[in-house]
DNA sequence: TTTTTTGTTGATTGATGAGTTAATAAACGT
DNA sequence: ACGTTTATTAACTCATCAATCAACAAAAAA
């Protein structure tokens, strides 16, 4: 009983099932078979939709990036000051969507396809220029020449902070990550002038 | 013709051999056939040594445990001040022999492997905890209250840095990585002194 | 000298899993 | 009505690999 039209359905099922289990698993050992029963459907029809095993991952990984970038620009949309757009990106980083087990697993898995598969290591390259330049354009007006340095030191935090939690036992908790990054972010910020719009800083204002 | 008293040569080539595969591939799918063939000998002797895949994978992580932790020791046992302390924990985590291709590559393949081998994640806690323990000890002195918080950060630079060196197509920069995360850790410690001893800072003083 | 222990490998087994094929069927266009 | 396109899967092929086995060789112990 073929209803037409199914390509979209059957591909966003595929994609979802994808990180369920990879993020279940903790692993890119994920059979093909796994994924397709996950999402319904033989593993044929998976082949169909997808040609190999490598293109449903690589579709996975594209979703959680576009997704990720949507909430970033989001977002920055609606924050006005310097400070906030920072706030912003780290905020959406580890967001509710990005920040949970399934997500985590299936990133740091990603980060491991993206060692072997030139076109996993691109995307990770788009993510991670967007990101810094996001974050130097940010940083430009509080911290003119040093903005290159503390983007560089932020996106590393970030990862840092995200690959301990894809290995910690215990449930994410994103408002810690948030909180402690914003703490060396408030650190280089107040060091040199830089306008403190923002409250929850060195001076001890409460948030 | 057997030589006796093969058996730690044989295991010790076979751990060698086994970082330098998975560096090499930047994967776990390393075959134990792969591995037995680098270090010189058939498969079925891997086997015999070791008994089974998994094992070699956790010889092999112990080992670059091991060497970690004994380099760091070293480095600690004649570093008199805490700040010396805390710069001798940071260089040899990026040190020459834990920070080139082979060792970076199987660095992030054995965090892959904790998540699901629960003896893999055992020995990466152990690591995790004695790294912040030394950290902390060494901070507490400069910075009592907040010392904890900022033996977190860093563990979590260390980590998001290292990150990112495996998956640069570019050659690693132990240096560059060391003082990116001097400086904060000398912002930390700004309030209270901190001589400035590293080279390449932003005050551009040559190396 | 016989026996046991240690070292070693080619060949085999058994499982698993990616990708293909052949077939069925319902919808659509003409 | 009829051929084409789309949806779907059971069954199959083919390759890979971990693990085991059977066998041989030499040193050490008895």
């Amino acid at each position: 009983m073929p209803k037409l039209g199914m390509e979209p359905i059957r591909k966003a099922a595929l994609v979802k099932a994808t990180i369920l289990e990879i993020g279940r698993l903790r692993s890119l050992d994920v059979t093909v078979t796994q994924i397709a029963k996950r999402a319904g459907m033989s593993s044929a029809l998976a082949h169909h939709y997808f040609g190999s095993k490598d293109e449903i991952f690589l579709a996975a990984m594209r979703h959680i990036l576009t997704i990720y970038a949507a909430e970033v620009r989001g977002a920055l949309m609606i924050s006005k000051t310097a400070r906030g757009r920072l706030e912003a990106i780290l905020r959406m980083s580890f967001s509710a969507r990005n920040f949970y087990g399934e997500s985590i697993g299936a990133w740091l898995n990603f980060y491991v396809l993206a060692q072997t598969a030139p076109k996993a290591a691109r995307l990770l390259a788009v993510y991670q220029r967007r990101l810094n330049s996001n974050l130097v354009h940010a940083l430009r007006p509080l911290a003119s020449d040093r903005a290159t340095v503390i983007a560089l030191t932020l996106g590393a935090l970030i990862d840092g902070v995200y690959l301990r939690e894809a290995l910690a036992p215990k449930a994410p908790d994103g408002d810690a990550a948030v909180t402690m990054i914003l703490n060396y972010l408030d650190l280089e910020l107040g060091r040199n002038s830089a306008p403190m719009i923002s409250p929850s800083n060195s001076f001890g204002a409460p948030l």
